[in-house]
DNA sequence: AAGTGGTCTAGACCACTGG
DNA sequence: CAGTGGTCTAGACCACTTA
């Protein structure tokens, strides 16, 4: 057969399963897995057993078996063969949202309001963490952003100058910080820390909130390579903001 | 010539790039992209140019774009072309570990103290949302975990008994519910919702702090398939607790 | 030595988009 | 129509593990 397609019947076929063979196969196994056919750690079909089963060449199923371990379901050590993955594993990942395009996907109003906008020397501590000289003026704004009208976070960061150096002449009331900085940087990693504190006295007094009600706290730390771009405070009320999210395996 | 390392010259050739010439392509564009030679949006070299500029079949650059889709770094579509992924989405992914798993891979002494394990009628709301008929019995356990004797997470915790009909037989002094619970399942999906707020009377005084304290409270909603499993309130000290995760895209 | 996964190729058909 | 991505194949060589 010169191609799959070419030999195929000149019938519609009722395909037994519809959709690409490599999707048929890896739903196959899918499917297995969440009945419970093999139990975690227990050895599963190999590459040459699902060619034979499903009648499809071996980079068809390995395609599968490649997507299904990419997704953690599976595990494969080359020389040995394949296997359900434990999923005892309970780690599972959380998404993340940037506050304004939530705002706007929930087609509310999104408003900015900019306390400090400034270059300022960098505390000891900070300028450890921004890897820059100490004392060395660094960019630091504080803005505090609105979701029709009610304050939902106060954002303080810091900048590093060298990754952007054109940062303070943004308009923060119409694009937000975030968007100025990654506009241009393509890849990035970054280290977050999520816990429950009381804010300080100007958060307090930004916010709109009482001294003792609890906020949620994120401090993002955004890295390229190995430099420091920028560290943020995020600060929100407890009673108006929540993080959520879902995971599926 | 027969096959890509059948035809190789029998010099060990000095491999441009080392690796698999599928992650070469894909590290190649990678870094494109991380030095902003293609602006977001902006139209990629299409597969056909990649396999004249490589010298590989277009099996190979295919794989490797396909890769860098799901990685979130290009947007593809049919009968048009591959483009830069915009980054404006700063979306991105927090990793959430199993409570017990952390302490004991810090070295550190994990602990259970069992307040509550037994049978009830569930309430409506809860009822509705484990999809039960209101009324029904449904298994409740408040289990409090502490870190070399520290109280650090209070587990208020209902399940669907129909999805695990021993649970209450189970020993949550030696292993904890998530264990219990998917051990034997292997697909689920579930849903989190993280805020800061006050503990109960109950909690403050479960995990020995003040009424006032800022909590960082995780709820999470298990699902397997489209029945609800079990849903968890998990409590934790805003002073001695807090979520931390990295991202990389 | 046999079995397993990891990878590559050359060529093919298809569906879709755009001019 | 030409260009693009989406997919499949048959066969190949390799590295690795296990017996």
């Amino acid at each position: 057969m010169v191609s799959p397609h070419a030999g195929a019947a000149p019938l519609p076929l009722p395909s037994p399963t519809p959709g690409a063979p490599y999707a048929r196969v890896k739903q196959h196994l899918k499917a297995g897995l969440a009945a419970g056919r093999w139990v975690p750690g227990e050895r599963m079909p190999s590459e040459a057993a699902l060619v034979a089963e499903f009648g499809v060449s071996r980079m068809t199923v390995n395609r599968a078996l490649r997507e299904l371990r990419s997704e953690g379901l599976v595990l494969r050590t080359q020389g040995v063969g394949t296997f359900a993955a434990p999923l005892h594993k309970v780690s599972s990942t959380l998404t993340i949202r940037d506050l304004q395009e939530e705002i706007t996907s929930r087609g509310h109003q999104h408003q900015a309001v900019v306390h400090v906008q400034r270059a300022e020397p960098a505390p000891a501590a900070l300028a450890a963490q921004l890897g820059v000289a100490q004392g060395s003026e660094v960019f630091h704004t504080l803005i505090v952003h609105f979701e029709n009208g009610v304050p939902l976070q106060c954002e303080d960061r810091y900048v590093n100058p060298a990754c952007a150096p054109r940062y303070l002449q943004a308009d923060f009331t119409r694009s937000t910080p975030t968007q100025v900085l990654f506009e241009s940087t393509a890849l990035w990693r970054a280290q977050y820390s999520i816990e429950a504190a009381r804010p300080t006295a100007q958060e307090a007094r930004l916010l709109q909130i009482a001294p003792a009600e609890p906020c949620l706290v994120v401090v993002r730390r955004t890295f390229s390579h190995d430099a420091a771009i920028t560290i943020a405070r995020l600060v929100h009320p407890g009673s108006r903001y929540a993080l959520e999210g879902q995971f599926t395996p």
